[in-house]
RNA sequence: GCCCCCAUCGUCUAGCGGCCUAGGACGCCGGGUUCUCAUCCCGGUAACAGGGGUUCGAGUCCCCUUGGGGGUACCA
């Protein structure tokens, strides 16, 4: 029985990276008819957030990523939160403890500061001097009497090397004396990572341990505490890093980064308008201009709103609202550093469980191409069914806060249906935005305008089509194109001729569905007050 | 500094000693379809990081160099 986990600390939203990492576990998990356990590693108070843990598995639900056991589902092995397990690893650190396999720890973290500083200047590497006796309860007692930090380390065996069986890499050997004494409890009586992890796993059953290649070095350590503990060793697979664009790991770090490049890019921004639209002081963007701090990502999106910017997508969330398809994050998340084996590039989910496998995870680094990413995603919104995409359609809407979100689902089909072919949610909505907007609010865009309806008798023609458009008896996508098409036949210009000042006067842009279908949808009475209004905003501009 | 991992078109990758004059996809360039945008169709461009071995034969195995990434926390 194969059981894997993911296991995010919960700082924020889910990253594509933790996405990925996820994904992959689920995968196999699913593949091989297995459990798939979803624990929250939540053992540093200063970095856990409140509603990060909800986020996350908003996150996950949204992909698609369902756990058997974790928060919200239970299971036997719970609680799935390490916060709520406490007891469970002092009586590991207790055991270790009394075998001798650890020891306390006093140093103060400006001590240990200081020593790692000294051999760093030497050119050393900093290596922790285990101290020939191990301090007792009573040294423990005077420590704390003392107010120094009280910490527990673990005792490395170093006389054997660690052999790292990895299922992606081979096996990776650590030599004696190369890894070196790490602490298991903090000073606050929270265990660390490499603590709670061991023990978790053990306890949960984790058979597979599918993670970042930045593991690896943490691999011996937790071997070697396994075969402290009694434990097994489950089998690991450390996966290549997604890296961004811009070099190095796609990190958080970039939306911030895009917001200020592109604000610095800017000849006069108005900064103060931009800290109001934040929600943060003036001082506070002076600051984050300086590269001195980084508002929050709320700030930084109201920001980029506010300014009309586009930032890089990192958060699974980011995509959502960029209009991605869940179903385009999966297959593509799950292309990076694995392949099928044949040429299928695009897959739904049920492709994926069936095709996946862990002896075709790649070893090398890949870049997260965003290109890439939109093509998958027109195929996905072409691929899924009407049902589902209305409602990822909807869902987006919703989230990003559109008119359309209040319109019936047979409007938003019909919607759907003539856009095909978009690249994502949002071209679709904004396509359509003229369609949910007062006849008299269209939002003229001026070289639209000066192109297409003061150059070739545009308004001209926007009368005409006005004009049969009243004579219309039955209206149908049909019958308007029929009218269009006439016109331009009797006026031997091409349809373009006529479509294009049309659309403008409805949409107040060049870029709309199929002018019949937008007519249509539109609907008659709108179109000609729309027409009506065009020709006497422009007509005696002209 | 030390330790670890990695290395095929711009990008994701196929390739597990001869099937490779290196395949696919995205991008890009050119052409076509078209009422706009997008889609769609056709064609093209483009890679085995460098140097040594091993072998009858190397993209595929070994070593070195270079380059990239990661780790070196009372973060995970």
């Amino acid at each position: 029985m194969v059981v894997t986990r993911f296991a995010p600390s919960p700082t924020g939203y889910l990253h594509v990276g933790g996405a990925r990492t996820a994904l992959f576990n689920w995968l196999y998990a699913r593949r091989m008819g297995g459990t798939f356990i979803l624990r929250i590693e939540d053992t540093d108070l200063k970095r856990n957030t409140p509603t990060a843990m909800q986020q996350v598995i908003q996150d996950l639900r949204w992909l698609g990523i369902d756990w058997d056991e974790g928060p919200e589902v239970g299971g036997p092995n719970g609680p799935y939160l390490q916060s709520r397990r406490r007891d469970i690893y002092d009586q590991y650190i207790t055991k270790l403890l009394d075998q001798g396999k650890a020891y306390y720890c006093f140093d103060t973290p400006e001590e240990l500061e200081a020593l790692r500083r000294e051999a760093s200047e030497g050119k050393q590497g900093f290596v922790y001097q285990r101290p020939d006796q191990f301090p007792d309860t009573r040294d423990v007692e005077r420590a704390r009497s003392e107010g120094r930090p009280v910490t527990v380390r673990f005792a490395v065996p170093q006389d054997q090397p660690i052999i790292v069986q990895d299922v992606i890499r081979g096996d990776v050997t650590f030599g004696p004396g190369e890894v070196q004494d790490f602490i298991i409890q903090k000073s606050d009586g929270f265990p660390t990572y490499h603590f709670a992890v061991v023990v978790d796993d053990e306890l949960m059953g984790a058979t597979h341990v599918i993670r970042g290649q930045e593991h690896l070095m943490n691999t011996p350590s937790h071997q070697a505490l396994q075969a402290a503990l009694g434990f097994r060793t489950p089998v690991y697979a450390h996966m290549s890093v997604t890296v961004s664009e811009s070099g190095g790991k796609l990190s958080k770090r970039e939306r911030p980064k895009a917001l200020r490049e592109r604000i610095k890019s800017m000849n006069d921004p108005d900064l103060e308008s931009l800290a109001l639209a934040g929600g943060i002081s003036t001082e506070e963007m002076e600051s984050f201009l300086n590269k001195k701090t980084t508002p929050d990502m709320p700030a930084i999106d109201a920001m980029a709103a506010h300014l009309g910017v586009h930032l890089p997508e990192i958060n699974v969330v980011d995509f959502f609202r960029s209009g991605y398809l869940p179903e385009t994050m999966v297959n593509f998340l799950a292309l990076l550093g694995w392949n099928p084996g044949d040429d299928r590039e695009v897959m739904d989910r049920e492709e994926l469980i069936a095709a996946f496998n862990l002896d075709r995870l790649s070893k090398s680094n890949s870049l997260f191409d965003r290109k890439k990413l939109m093509s998958f995603n027109t195929e996905h919104i072409k691929r899924v069914s009407p049902a589902a995409l209305l409602g990822h359609y909807k869902a987006f809407l919703a989230e990003i806060g559109s008119p359309a979100a209040r319109a019936e689902d047979e409007r938003l089909t019909r919607i759907l249906k003539v856009c095909l072919g978009a690249r994502t949610l949002e071209e679709i909505e904004q396509k359509t935005r003229f369609l949910f907007v007062d006849n008299t609010k269209v939002d003229y865009d001026e070289t639209a305008v000066e192109k297409v309806l003061f150059k070739h008798n545009g308004l001209g023609v926007l009368a005409e089509v006005g004009d049969q458009f009243k004579a219309l008896a039955e209206i149908t996508a049909e019958s308007i194109e029929q009218v269009l098409r006439g016109l331009a036949d009797q006026k031997q210009i091409g349809l373009g001729k006529v479509a294009q000042p049309l659309r403008v006067a409805i949409c107040g842009t060049t870029i709309s569905p199929p002018i019949f279908d937008s007519v249509d949808m539109l609907g008659m009475d709108n179109t000609l007050a729309r027409i009506r209004i065009a020709i006497e905003k422009f007509d005696n501009k002209n």
